[in-house]
DNA sequence: AAATTATTTGTCATATTTTAACGATAAGTT
DNA sequence: AACTTATCGTTAAAATATGACAAATAATTT
């Protein structure tokens, strides 16, 4: 466990408990997994290095935390990538967008009220009632810019 | 072939000649099944439609079709559904939106100044070279509204 | 037109990703 | 404590996607 990691763990942990939903052990190892990971990774990714803690886990161990995760707003699914991300602000939100680098692999969570509003207008205007959404895009960061 | 997707293949057609790529037979094949379709189809759905086309057609060949069709800019992925539509414009493009209802399971395909120039302002101010985004919004179409 | 090169296809095999089912265990409720 | 619900570990298999390679086809060059 990481610096990085163990103070969202415990922010996870509070989360959790104030919402009613149980941050289980095999919960809590998958995003500490994610959240060190820094970057996407993917369930068979994660379900390798938790064999390093646990023995031998299976993969519906780390579907049902990632699920689990999902539903609970700490963790994003990037679809393009079938990976995933620890979620930036760490709050509930049913949208997202995310700078994907194709070069590095970085992923970067952004907010964009614009964004969050020009959807909204369309989907208004569509008469389409809108659950969540995400807005993946893939491009190159300032980083590997040369 | 119905009446619906012989126009478009006819369109396909013009415009892969003009651009010096070639429409092959399992190319207008799949690119026919999934315009038939009229809602996101999976590659294997169209595997199994090409079936009873062609025989015994195997996975590849439904991949590369969709491959090349959806590099054409005439058919795209909708990643969260693993599933692919055909071009509403039928023009190349390097951004899509989609309305996607997990009612009925139709995708309608948006353009969306603001949006578009929502995420061009976002990408800038971070410094990232945008290729291609996608943004999936899932929720209930206005048909499917008691 | 023949030779050459590049692209595309068909096929086999396999890799990767995801889910269903079910009994066992643990947590929360009455 | 008895009951109900949620979670877990495990087995198995379903669904999705790709690598490799020889044969066929199309494009290009000679």
């Amino acid at each position: 466990m990481c610096g990085k990691c163990s103070p969202y763990l415990d922010f996870a942990a509070a989360y959790c408990a104030g919402r009613g939903l149980r941050l289980t052990a095999p919960r809590a190892q998958v995003l500490g997994i994610v959240v060190e990971a820094g970057k996407p990774i993917t369930a068979y990714e994660a379900l390798a290095v938790l064999g390093q803690q646990v023995k031998n886990p299976k993969p519906p161990t780390v579907y049902r935390a990632l699920d689990f995760l999902q539903q609970a707003g700490l963790v994003h699914r990037i679809e393009s990538l079938n990976a995933y991300v620890a979620c930036h602000g760490g709050h509930d939100h049913h949208s997202s967008q995310f700078l994907i680098c194709d070069d590095c692999g970085t992923v970067q969570e952004v907010e964009s009220g614009p964004l969050d509003k020009a959807i909204g207008d369309t989907t208004e205007k569509m008469g389409f009632v809108s659950g969540h959404w995400s807005a993946e895009i893939h491009g190159s960061c300032k980083k590997c810019q040369g």
